[in-house]
Parts: structure tokens; C-alpha cells; sequence
DNA sequence: CTTACGGCCCTGG
DNA sequence: ACCAGGGCCGTAA
């Protein structure tokens, strides 16, 4: 049983997640455990899913390349966000498949 | 105080 | 490749 995290851990979580996501190269992806990790709390992937959903909607961190560990869009595919996340990838080179990253036509 | 709920993850079938 | 089950842990109700 992990004790709770102080405010101030919580808060130095926060920015170094925002920092790593800040410095994911267009036509990259990370899954939410591995910007967990980076940031030095490795099982928190849930609270770095909840950081993406907060973001303000004109934030111009790269939200959109963060994916779930099976590089798969962690959204339903007829939803709006899935939809969403999908475009700006597939804008980055992307070819996905349903909700999987098959391969980036540029890299 | 206790439930419920996620933009999750890992381990088997 | 797909799914279920258990674990995870901050946040809102």
C-alpha cells in the first residue's frame, strides 16, 4: 500500500508530466504508464489519463500522442474524442486501424 | 468516512 | 488477437 501523494508530489507529478509530453517529437507516441514513469511515479497512468482529460481545450500540449500501452486510442471508436485524437495523428503520419497505431508513414 | 469512476496496465485464458 | 479479472490511485459525490 503506497501512501497517499503530498500536494506538492502531486504538483511536481504534474509538471514533469506536462514537461516529457511537451518534448514527444511529432510523429511519436507514449503510452500513459511510460509519461507515469518519466515522471518518476510509475503507477500512475490512470492520474495521467485524467491530466489529459483536463486539459484546457486550447492547450497546445500534444495530447493526442499519448496512447494506451497496446498503442491503441484509449477512446471508443464512435465517439468524439476517439475521433478527434485520431485526425490529429493521422495528420502526424499515422496509419491506424480501429483504434490501433499500425505504423507512421514517415518515420 | 465510503463509493464510484476513470483518456490505465498486466496477466492469464 | 480478444477479453475478463484484479490492481491501481487521485478526485468527486
Amino acid at each position: 500500500m503506497g501512501k497517499a501523494l503530498t500536494n506538492q508530489a502531486m504538483a511536481l507529478f504534474k509538471s514533469q508530466v506536462f514537461l516529457f509530453l511537451s518534448e514527444i517529437p511529432r510523429g511519436e507516441c507514449i503510452a500513459y504508464g511510460e509519461l507515469a514513469k518519466k515522471a518518476g511515479f510509475p503507477s500512475h497512468a490512470r492520474q495521467v489519463g485524467s491530466l489529459m482529460k483536463n486539459l484546457p481545450k486550447d492547450t497546445k500540449l500534444p495530447w493526442h500522442r499519448v496512447v494506451n500501452a497496446q498503442q491503441r486510442i484509449s477512446f471508443a471508436e464512435n465517439t468524439d474524442a476517439y475521433l478527434r485524437q485520431k485526425t490529429r495523428l493521422e495528420q502526424e503520419g499515422w496509419v491506424i486501424v480501429g483504434t490501433k497505431l499500425v505504423l507512421n508513414e514517415n518515420s
